[in-house]
DNA sequence: ACTCGACGCTACGAAAATCGTAGCGATACT
DNA sequence: AGTATCGCTACGATTTTCGTAGCGTCGAGT
């Protein structure tokens, strides 16, 4: 580990903490900075199917540098959204029942794509 | 490094252009850029009552730098979103349509919640 | 007319987040 | 030994976000 004690502490958004954007905590506001992180919602879009090893996920995510991403996973693994397993990372029950909220998002952008075309 | 004069355009996500971790430009993949972005959905979730002026709306996103706001009010806009009206800005249709995918979260934070405390 | 306050919004330097590339140590298989 | 993949770290460069100050406009009040 050691990985140099970082001067800085990067506080991962979790429900009823300050949180960036909102001093109560409220667990709608934590969820709001949670998933308002660049790649967030999309590491949890690109899990909603099998589990997936860093790399792939990495490709799966336009190759996203590998800092940033493993950041992400942190943040999610620690909101206990994702876990990683033998066949990868993959979401949690508590990750899937968020993932299920979000899959309406496709069929949305798809009628929403219409009025640019 | 260029030396270009040019200002460097900023390109709000649209959805059959390509977009930040998506050449291809499919429309979820706009959509996850665009809520990806800091405030975005913050603001939409703000919007979900009555039309808010520029400075209150900027109060309730617990006063986010004006300039962000303004930015992110431009890509919602562009996007369809939100409109500003004689009573502030507010959600458009299409903008309603996609806050009723994003009420569910307020609950599903709350329910995540409990295992924090 | 003049001040006052609120409006949408811009400027700009400082700080933080993100990016891109290279590479480490471990493990496994040849 | 050589090759390959694994999760993950380092670190400088770039982009985004932040924080504060303030501009120009408008309508209400005096």
């Amino acid at each position: 580990m050691s990985a140099g004690s970082s001067p800085k502490r990067r506080t991962p958004p979790l429900p009823g903490r300050p949180v960036r954007g909102s001093a109560t905590g409220r667990p709608v506001m934590a969820l709001l900075d949670l998933l308002g992180r660049r790649w967030v919602q999309r590491i949890i879009w690109e899990l909603r199917g099998e589990a997936l090893s860093f790399r792939a996920l990495r490709t799966a995510c336009d190759e996203v540098s590998p800092s940033v991403l493993n950041a992400r996973l942190g943040d999610l693994r620690t909101a206990g959204l994702v876990e990683l397993s033998e066949a990868g990372y993959r979401l949690t029950p508590e990750g899937q029942s968020l993932l299920r909220l979000m899959l309406p998002l496709h069929d949305w952008a798809e009628r929403w794509a219409r009025r640019w075309r």
